[in-house]
RNA sequence: CGGGGCGUGGCGCAGCUUGGUAGCGCGGGUGCUUUGGGAGCACUAGGUCGCAGGUUCGAAUCCUGUCGCCCCGACCA
């Protein structure tokens, strides 16, 4: 490609005041992308290579393991979210699905994700067991309308994602098609150039029984992961599980009631009354509110120096019921709480606050569903809420089985934690930025969209479903994020939109447009994705666009062009060789040999 | 949805307090000079000041409403 001809750059000297980290700045500046809204995004044409290269490289592997690519519909019936119970849950309230209604009313959703129609679609082809396994996938815009996006490409509305769906005829194969796929993402992570760490994850939405994620570790994550120095562990802070540390033990105190006038945070009582917030027990209270309209109030019990982790009670709370539940929000709006509670001080409940509390005319439930976390079941000597303002309370010997407590986990593991009782060792926390989830569905879709096969004994049965995604563009922006300096981006070469750049210093010199061309044409004859700079340009302006655009390799075509010398240089390790331009070819051959 | 901020040429911003008909830097175009690290000089094109209404002789500026965007949080995968 030539820049004047045919690959106008696009670079911009400020950053639109947008972007607020680095590998979206550098996307802006460097020309890839130009926002058309919030969180959508025209990929330019030097973006799209990069989308390319990565797409191939999933491709490949994909491929290798026997997955076969297709390409669904991004307009879905209602209809058919609603068999598998998701369209509510998708589209009511915080739903992220967009939808509409065609010219005879019918309503549709754009497509966040592909189990309902792929599953319809494996229903119909696949009969029996001799066709499983079998993998479908396709890469495509997803639409999803996130109540923040952010980040630019990170977190968008329109993201190209590759989306598979894998079939089997037991629980086993599935299984053991999800280790296959686990091994295949770590590969095309590599083959991306990529550094990013599979840890054990929440399932989400997308429900399932197991679930891995893909993370690049980056500052600029939006996810919390919690490993283990030595690679024993890793896990999604959502889904990490961790001992806590010792509580402090607590003398008995005089009275049994505590006046702690205006202290409604842990921290706040502590300060005041020199306590350990392992000494204290906190109480938070949930709405929980369910696809049949019922609303459960929810009480959450966790030792104070403890965090209560949501998605950890949201799944359990909904494993709990038998209605699936959609939405779990903290109560501490006062209004809500003056509609359905009375006499309630919020900020000062203790564990043993009284099902009377809740308002006879609410609609409510009219029973606390009572949780505590293992950090504070054991506990009988605490400090908790005294039901009463200004108050909090000695509890001696309090007994939570005698309330009716369900005891699970529900906290937060967190940095500085051990793993489990007999080992030493103890988690470390870093951010990421996910690029990857694999699942284990199971039979959840398929016996919703009744998608069953013929087995081995003549009976029909639910497939066993797997699913697998990959956030391509994410996956552009989180290996910036990792490779970039002072100067712009550093792509790795693999998922590079060039891999080198001849920069003439002066084009208009007939000896160095000559060599330009010349090795321009060498190079495109050997199938490598070259970018001659052919601007009329000061050399200092090609060079700035160079780096900041990120091309890993820069062909410096100026005073030696007369001895048919050229500079080689390299963008990440800055090194810079002075070469003859028939030994080119082969030095930047044997180059980047090794870093595919 | 709550809190904060911002909408002025392609990009970054000033002007608004105290109303008088829009300016700077970058970028674009033309010419001359320059030519290995975002050049210099000269000329030049480009803006219904987010939108609507109001106050006023007169509104980018004051008032009301509205829309949009960005950030933090809630939330979400």
């Amino acid at each position: 490609m030539r820049v004047t001809t045919s690959f106008p750059l696009g670079t911009l000297r400020d950053t639109p005041s947008e972007a607020d980290i680095i590998s979206h700045k550098l996307l802006l500046r460097g020309g890839y992308i130009r926002r058309i809204n919030s969180g959508i995004y025209a990929y330019m044409p030097i973006m799209l290579r990069v989308i390319e290269k990565i797409s191939k490289i999933i491709e490949d592997e994909l491929n290798n393991n026997g997955c076969t690519k297709l390409l669904l519909p991004q307009l879905h019936p209602a209809d058919l979210w609603k068999r598998s119970e998701r369209w509510e849950a998708y589209t009511a309230g915080e739903g992220i699905m967009f939808n509409l209604k065609d010219r005879q009313g019918k309503e549709f959703g754009l497509g966040p994700t592909h189990e309902e129609v792929i599953t319809i679609i494996a229903s119909e082809i696949i009969n029996s067991y001799k066709q499983l396994p079998q993998c479908f996938y396709q890469i495509q815009t997803k639409f999803r309308d996130e109540i923040r996006p952010r980040f630019g490409l990170m977190r968008s509305r329109e993201f190209i994602m590759k989306d598979g769906y894998s079939f089997h005829s037991s629980k086993e194969d599935l299984a053991l098609f999800y280790e296959k796929m686990g091994k295949a993402y770590e590969k095309i992570f590599k083959n991306c150039g990529l550094q990013a760490v599979g840890v054990e994850a929440d399932s989400g939405a997308i429900g399932g029984a197991s679930s891995k994620e893909f993370m690049v570790t980056a500052d600029a994550g939006e996810d919390s992961i919690l490993f283990t120095e030595s690679g024993s562990y890793a896990a999604n802070i959502e889904k990490a599980v961790s001992i806590p540390s010792e509580p402090v033990e607590l003398e008995t105190y005089r009275s049994e009631l505590l006046e702690t006038p205006n202290q409604k945070t842990v921290f706040d009582i502590c300060k005041k009354n020199n306590l350990d917030p392992s000494q204290i027990i906190k109480v938070v209270i949930f709405l929980a509110k369910f696809e049949d309209k019922t609303n459960l109030p929810i009480l959450a019990c966790i030792r104070g120096d403890q965090q209560i982790n949501e998605v950890k009670l949201f799944n359990l709370i909904n494993l709990k019921h038998s209605s699936s539940l959609i939405n779990l929000d903290i109560i501490e709006n006062k209004s809500i709480v003056e509609k359905n509670l009375v006499d309630f001080p919020l900020g000062f409940i203790g564990p043993d606050i009284d099902n009377k509390n809740i308002k006879v005319n609410s609609n409510w439930n009219k029973k606390w569903f009572r949780i505590v976390d293992n950090s504070a079941k054991n506990l009988s000597t605490f400090i908790s809420g005294g039901n009463k303002i200004n108050f909090h309370k000695v509890f001696k010997k309090y007994s939570f089985e005698e309330e009716e407590f369900l005891t699970a986990d529900i906290r937060n593991a967190k940095q500085g934690d051990k793993i489990n009782a007999e080992s030493n060792e103890v988690l470390k926390e870093k951010r990421g930025i996910e690029i990857g989830h694999i699942f284990q569905l199971g039979q959840k879709y398929s016996a919703k969209l009744n998608a069953k096969f013929s087995d081995k004994d003549g009976k029909l049965k639910n497939l066993w479903m797997g699913c697998y995604g990959i956030g391509v563009t994410r996956i552009a922006q989180a290996a910036i994020e990792q490779n970039y300096d002072d100067k712009g981006i550093c792509w790795p070469i693999q998922i590079a939109p060039f891999e080198v750049i001849i920069i003439p210093t002066n084009f208009k010199d007939p000896l160095q447009m000559e060599l330009s061309n010349e090795i321009y044409n060498n190079f495109k004859d050997n199938n490598i994705d070259i970018l001659l700079d052919d601007r009329d340009e000061r050399a200092g302006v090609k060079f700035k666009d160079a780096e900041l655009i990120g091309i890993p390799f820069q062909i410096i075509i100026g005073r030696d062009s007369i001895n048919k010398e050229i500079e080689f240089i390299s963008r990440s390790n800055k090194s810079k060789i002075k070469i003859a331009s028939n030994k080119l070819l082969e030095t930047f051959i044997s180059e980047t040999k090794a870093m595919y």
